[in-house]
DNA sequence: TTGAATGAGTGGTCAGACCACTTTCAAATT
DNA sequence: AATTTGAAAGTGGTCTGACCACTCATTCAA
């Protein structure tokens, strides 16, 4: 009942089985997967579908193959996808505006929602990050978004979130000048305070410092 | 000078000069790719490597491809790679609530865009939605929902939406009952008033109403 | 004990063969 | 002459089998 669907390309029915594949044999990042040749025996298709299937999953970094060795299932994080999908997609201004206020949707919320939930409001990393922000070192816009993000404890937007990032990159791929940082302390201060109107606005200003720095 | 790098993959080389020759060509969305087999002559590599690399950009959404007419340049705006990426990443043990929070986080982004900008808050949209809501005739919630997300502009947001409420399903799965329609009545004038708090809290009243309703 | 050779296993690539489908266009039919 | 039909060419979809290059573990010899 399950070679039902002709219709359906094979290659993408064999991504889907491999998902299932990694779920049922309940494979972790960095550990390896079947042989092509298995695959290939195990999902009743030829290698060459297999591999335009892994292929395919290899460019958007999902796993990763090592000649000699085997493939591997790899951590969507640090995929090279970027490269091949911003030169095909930066000519279009409106596909990456799209990325980037879709980022800064859940980077709002994220911030909303910490200073609304008073326990992750007296979370430690509070005080770490404003320790950061205040001293001399350099600090990266990603990482404060993204300790906000995994605060906010809503892991599904943490991972689209990451996604988007790899793929936009650039808006945070620098570090916070002075003006910056006095916009994240003020935020950081509003959200410890339980103040979400003025984490937002605080967020708010300090996403346009960044949108303006990127001179676009 | 061109075959000087036997360290990187073949495959992920024929990308790149895919690229190349989309643009060296001026091939613009929706015209015709060269065939597979006058692909892999120009390039000098096999059908399988070729095939590797347009199943790759397939699977990307960035090209499409019709049995018996050939390979197309696709509007990579469809965003295809969230579909996979999230079937990825869906896997782990996420709880439905994490879902539900972030098709809300969409949402409730898109009923404060809209109330931002002028235009679209002028869009016969609202007028008809309002005679939708205000007659006898049951209203979907998501039908609603869904054409603020699309008044609202931002096709990736709308296509992660899409993605969720078709994995969690039960929110707005049926019809909105007499408060909810008051509730939407009030979120709609606001939005046309441009009065985003007014908005915002008239959609959190609607959100709350049918999260009651779903009785958890 | 150490080191080198071997062989099995794996991904990388290619060539050729069918199949299923679409389009085209010329021949056959009306 | 206009229409229908159907054969052929072109295209993507898939499979098979064959090499190659590389890694690793084992084996065997020094």
């Amino acid at each position: 009942m399950e070679e039902a669907k002709p219709s359906r390309k094979m290659f993408l029915e064999i991504v889907q089985e491999l998902r299932s594949l990694i779920r049922n044999e309940n494979i972790r990042t960095g550990e390896k997967l079947p042989s092509e040749r298995v695959l290939a025996e195990r999902l009743g298709a030829g290698r060459s579908t297999i591999r335009e299937a892994l292929r395919s999953l290899e460019l958007l970094g999902l796993i990763e193959t090592r000649r000699g060795e085997g493939t591997f299932l790899s951590d969507y994080r640090q995929h090279q996808l970027v490269d091949v999908l911003a030169a095909f997609i930066m000519q279009e201004p409106k596909s990456m505006e799209d990325v980037r206020q879709t980022m800064q949707i859940h980077e709002k919320d994220a911030v909303a929602r910490a200073s609304a939930d008073c326990e992750v409001r007296q979370l430690p990393l509070w005080d770490s990050l404003t320790a950061a922000v205040s001293s001399d070192l350099p600090v990266r816009r990603e990482d404060v978004i993204r300790e906000i993000l995994v605060a906010a404890g809503n892991r599904l937007s943490l991972k689209i979130w990451y996604l988007l990032n790899a793929y936009a990159k650039t808006p945070y791929a620098g570090n916070a000048d002075a003006k910056e940082r006095s916009a994240i302390l003020e935020m950081i201060r509003a959200i410890q305070n339980g103040d979400g109107n003025g984490a937002r606005e605080a967020y708010v200003r300090w996403a346009a410092l960044v949108s303006e720095q990127r001179g676009n």
